[in-house]
DNA sequence: TTGAAAGCGCTACCAC
DNA sequence: GTGGTAGCGCTTTCAA
């Protein structure tokens, strides 16, 4: 049987709901008093029962996120980020790597203050299903019905090429994979609505449509752009396991970034300065991403409907070394 | 507020300890009553509360995971066979990406009946503090304080290079990762072990130790191989990530497998069918693995030390197209 | 077959 | 400042 405030209360001689002032450092019991019974919990090894102090004050400082199915190395870190956040709001996250709706259940058995789920994991959420729990998406859910934090990916791109433009580029090439992910598929438009704004000639050969957003597919795209007997003087990657590969791509080339082709990343994490050559990169940084995440999500646990249905942040671009001026 | 037993009870007009019966399926109570209470108890909307459940029984029926800190697709697909049997076993799974230490802080709060831990986040685990909670580990655990679940790697290799020796190769090169990761060590050796016992010779170019174990550390390695004068007739991929990339140097040299190249690849997942060229693979088949972790861990739960510090699981080989006779 | 009552560990409210 | 007590929603005796 592990450790009670009831035994924290007899091995102090102090009546337990004292001890239970203590633990939650009410300022209803004297510093010395506190101190002693602080003290023998740690000595007892007393661990709060979470259940039984949910029982009764219907919170369980606990969020629950649905793990995105896919696997991408800029979600991952947002996860991550958003466990650091959470954290740091002394929260404690949990994560389901089930369906939505397995995952909610399961969340709500365990009484989570809220839940955050990406729009991968969109689906028909069964939201009938009794009590309601405060819910955040990254992404728009299919069905709109989740308030959701959402990027600017259009303006994304149109900065970055209005940045590569700034510094003389005309001559740029994007290689993204814009099937069925309407994220994607903002991108792609981004880049092509700069370009015509900026007056650029937008050549068919510099539209690289990948298979797949994965660190091979921007290695072989960038091999086949490097090979054609005129090669762009800048290249934007969709993704940060897209610009990886095009990266090694360059150097295995024997080409140097800036100074014989200039890249910009899309995505906004601090990966991006440890790749092979640090990338300028173009998106909304993580840690804003991952804050506006939580809390909107407390807050949405404070006062329902307190948020508004769609967020939009804005990217920023970080210039690092892999752009020159041409 | 949700609905409670006792609001079925007044509902149905019943006592609340009926209910509790009834929803229990206890034989106890009036199939007619049973289904009434069922019914009303669907028509309310009625959600179980865990937390008083759990304050009772002492159990959650739950199992905890700690998610191992690094990237490989054969983890994740562990993870993921794991979570499957988790649920055939009617338990639920959560995760967390924290350090084991606050993931079993977290656990401990949620009362969950087991952990399940990688050898990837060993570290000083504080078993000091509090209630007993049975863990088990997948790898060993560095202080070896945990009962683990082990693969016989060594083992593994010789298969592989007895199956190649089998089909006639002689020239077998081996591409792996063997740094600070017994797990990859033990391969390395399995493979040297391997080819000793049989007689076969090991030239130094064809024992390749990568950079990491990512896919692109093994398409390197291929395409060095490759360029030289004499290539070997088979190759031995050291993980499923790896394994990828040497089938895709294969490929893009214009090579043919199993024609030109024999090519084994280790972890035994179902990914290993899907791949350009479905791989002939070595190792413990992660179904069973995921099996072995959690009924080891059921087992303990119900009995303290019921396991062994060790199990070793064994290899199986799956025989696809990639290798020929020689 | 059903109901009443105790109690899991805790918080919150009351009285002292 | 401190202690007593009620009660969160549920399971589990025990009595009817």
């Amino acid at each position: 049987m592990s450790v009670t405030i009831k035994d924290i209360a007899r091995y102090t001689g102090v009546s337990f709901s004292t001890v239970s002032k203590a633990l939650n450092d009410s300022p209803l019991v004297k510093p010395e008093t506190k101190n002693k019974i602080l003290k023998a919990a740690k000595e007892l090894g007393y661990e709060p029962n979470l259940a039984a102090r949910q029982l009764v004050s219907k919170e369980t400082k606990t969020i629950g996120l649905v793990w995105p199915s896919i696997e991408r190395t800029a979600l991952s870190t947002l996860v991550t980020k958003i466990n650091d956040e959470v954290e740091k709001q002394s929260y404690s996250m949990i994560l389901s790597i089930n369906s939505v709706n397995s995952a909610f259940e399961m969340f709500k058995r365990f009484q989570v203050d809220g839940i955050i789920i990406f729009k991968e994991n969109t689906l028909d959420i069964n939201f009938n299903t009794g009590s309601y729990v405060p819910v955040i998406s990254y992404g728009n859910s299919k069905n709109n019905t989740v308030p959701f934090i959402d990027v600017n990916y259009k303006k994304a791109m149109f900065k970055a090429v209005d940045y590569l433009h700034s510094l003389g580029h005309t001559d740029i090439s994007f290689i993204g994979c814009s099937e069925n992910d309407q994220r994607q598929i903002d991108k792609l438009n981004g880049f092509i609505e700069g370009m015509e704004h900026l007056c650029l000639p937008i050549k068919k050969q510099s539209l690289i449509h990948t298979g797949g957003l994965e660190w091979y597919d921007g290695y072989t795209a960038t091999r086949n752009i490097l090979e054609a007997s005129t090669i762009p003087s800048a290249i934007i990657g969709g993704s940060y396991d897209l610009s990886s590969g095009i990266i090694r791509a360059i150097n295995e080339a024997n080409l140097t970034i800036p100074n014989d082709i200039s890249v910009i990343g899309y995505d906004n994490i601090p990966q991006m300065a440890q790749l092979e050559t640090p990338l300028t990169c173009i998106g909304v940084p993580i840690q804003k991403t991952a804050e506006a995440i939580v809390s909107s999500l407390l807050q949405l646990k404070e006062k329902r409907d307190s948020i508004p249905a769609k967020q939009t942040l804005e990217p920023e671009l970080v210039i690092r070394m892999s752009c020159s001026k041409r």
